[in-house]
DNA sequence: ATGAAAGCGCTAACAT
DNA sequence: ATGTTAGCGCTTTCAT
């Protein structure tokens, strides 16, 4: 900087003041530093500013992994809007417990970031309290951190609207899959399940135990799981899935069964991840990028100290996303056997109010 | 860190020593600079040791996006290895070429890594010249940089050792479906073509090229390119797709027309991302994590200053996973019509020797 | 509007 | 083995 300050024929002070866009600098003499500036091609350094200024001109995100759809997508929208304002993103990601305790024993961000997005972690009492006192705004992401800026989808309304969907579609004995925990994510899970119970009561239907079922992730605990609702003296007529992931097993193990979807068994997943388009499959779409977006966003607000309030809470909606996995109950008034399986189940319902849901049914 | 010496009354070198490692701390003072660190909970800043080293701790990615399999496994790999040797991972994702050449343009200014990879980026003549001239090691990941540091598998020998799987199983009318590049992915499609003429050249067998069609990547344009090969006066008894999600899409086509897979017609993907496992789907396996902690131990052995000679570049090989998309040619000797469909076409072939290949077969 | 000087928190000589 | 001191490259008073 001292080059350029020397090369334009002024003092540094005049330099750091133009490169920042400072109001207080002539004409004549900004013209000079932008052109020594040119010629050396002189970057400042953010090491150095940040030294004095406090603020490092990034932004740290911790994950529990970085290879998922989710967690990627979420990535993708923090990114984007980091990028426009000009900071850097890190990552912080902790798989196993080792590596998390060394996190918050050292919280290696606290010097590194000018905030910090938590994504898809149960924490401990402790390890809130570890990032409380961080001394930088913390947001929350795809999770409810009670009293901390949080940012999220309904899960419960996003649950219950898949349910009338299916519920429109004719079905009354509905199933739900979940998954067992295991990486911090059961929280969406219970709000689901809760969605899904809510809609079955608003519909008067009574609440069936045993249509809700839960499988630990593998294609073996999933056939379980299956295997339990089609040996029901009644068996569903409909499956939602927690997840597309889960949607996903779930149709294997129907085709391996020699069961049509839609034709006899309607599924219906969450989250709407490529692998959703790819199978055709309806699903309640939870739009991550827009939540990376909105977090970004919200910490890119804190920390230029606006008047974003510290504590509050974004509910983002999910969006029903009908295609051809789901389709009338079977012996219903409008579809009958359908003819190529793909395309069916058309939803025209916008979504929009809870209460006054037109009828649904499958193209004419 | 004033603080911390203070505590522990001992100076800041002191301090500074004990932090970092070195050997010349009494005990006495190491320990009592360490429970100072603890009390107070301290870190060192970054900036104000870069701002003096030089270094930075960290390393950069620089991605053309964040929410593919690929790309999430890779960073996964690098993240491992960084979080080890103690430095920070910062993303660079430029999904636009506005952002791109935003990048390239303020390239001096990513100043705040002390190395840079480069992941499955198809690169501009000059766009090297700007990376070369970066002032920091370079490593390039999933793509091959002409006399520059590069990491990536070895796709020719992958398509050849997926296709002599299928050839071994009997079949002779093999497909091959690749993608059209929109993202700079090229490289690989071109590589995975290749490998597939060689190994149907090694088997002396002539090659069909209406057998090999593209896809632009919708559903619609895999469902004409198989559509091509079912059209075919002969047509194709096994597939293979140049990549997981390409061969997943198939996998809909040929059920939409009723084929069953493997009985009629087997199918084979590249990469062995979770869906691979999900849908039974035989596969050649890329160490995708293994890319990116090979990537980041490159970079960081290139950091250190190590004997890591520049311009190296380290080749990954595939595997092969057969799963239960694959089985021997219909009316061959060994497998007439298997029976639930799932778990066929064992390969025992540890695929070590390309030459050496013994014959392979479905399960007796 | 501009410059001089005093740090920001750390590390790297150079003492001791 | 430990303390002292002089910067690293910038921003920020405080003068002018």
């Amino acid at each position: 900087m001292a080059d350029v300050a020397e090369r334009a024929g002024v003092s540094v002070s005049t330099v750091s003041r133009t490169l920042r866009g400072l109001s207080t600098v002539s004409p004549e003499a900004r013209r000079r530093v932008e052109q020594a500036v040119g010629e050396l091609s002189f970057v400042a350094s953010r090491q150095a500013s940040s030294l004095v200024t406090g603020k490092t001109g990034a932004v740290a995100v911790l994950t529990p992994h970085l290879n998922s759809w989710f967690v990627g997508a979420v990535l993708s929208g923090v990114g984007h809007v980091l990028r426009r304002s000009g900071r850097d993103l890190i990552v912080y990601s902790v798989s196993d417990m080792a590596e998390r305790s060394a996190f918050f024993d050292r919280l290696p961000a606290r010097r590194n970031a000018d905030a910090l997005l938590v994504l898809s972690f149960d924490l401990a009492e402790e390890e809130y309290a570890g990032l409380d006192g961080l001394g930088m705004p913390v947001v929350y992401v795809s999770q409810h951190a009670p009293g901390r800026t949080s940012v999220y989808v309904d899960d419960v309304a996003g649950a219950r609207r898949g349910t009338r969907h299916l519920l429109n579609l004719g079905h009354r004995r509905i199933a739900f899959v979940h998954s067992v925990d295991r990486s911090g994510f059961t929280y969406s899970s219970r709000e689901r399940v809760a969605g899904y119970r809510q809609a079955l009561a608003e519909a008067r239907l009574p609440l069936d135990e045993e249509l809700v079922v839960s499988t630990c992730g593998g294609p073996d605990g999933t056939r379980r799981a299956v295997g339990r609702l089609l040996g029901l003296r009644q068996p569903p007529t409909a499956v939602f899935a927690e997840a597309d992931h889960i949607a996903l097993e779930v149709l294997r193990v129907l085709r391996d069964s020699r069961i049509r979807v839609p034709e006899q068994v309607s599924l219906l997943g969450f989250d709407d991840q490529e692998l959703a388009e790819w199978l055709d499959l309806s699903t309640m779409a939870q739009p991550a990028v827009e939540i990376g977006r909105t977090a970004g966003e919200l910490a890119s607000a804190l920390i230029d100290g606006s008047d974003a309030d510290l504590g509050q809470h974004i509910v983002l909606p999910t969006h029903l996303i009908p295609r051809g996995s789901t389709a009338p109950v079977p012996g219903s008034a409008s579809g009958g056997g359908g003819g190529s399986g793909a395309d069916q189940g058309a939803d025209p319902d916008p979504g929009a109010d809870p209460g006054a849901d037109p009828a649904e049914a499958g193209d004419p």
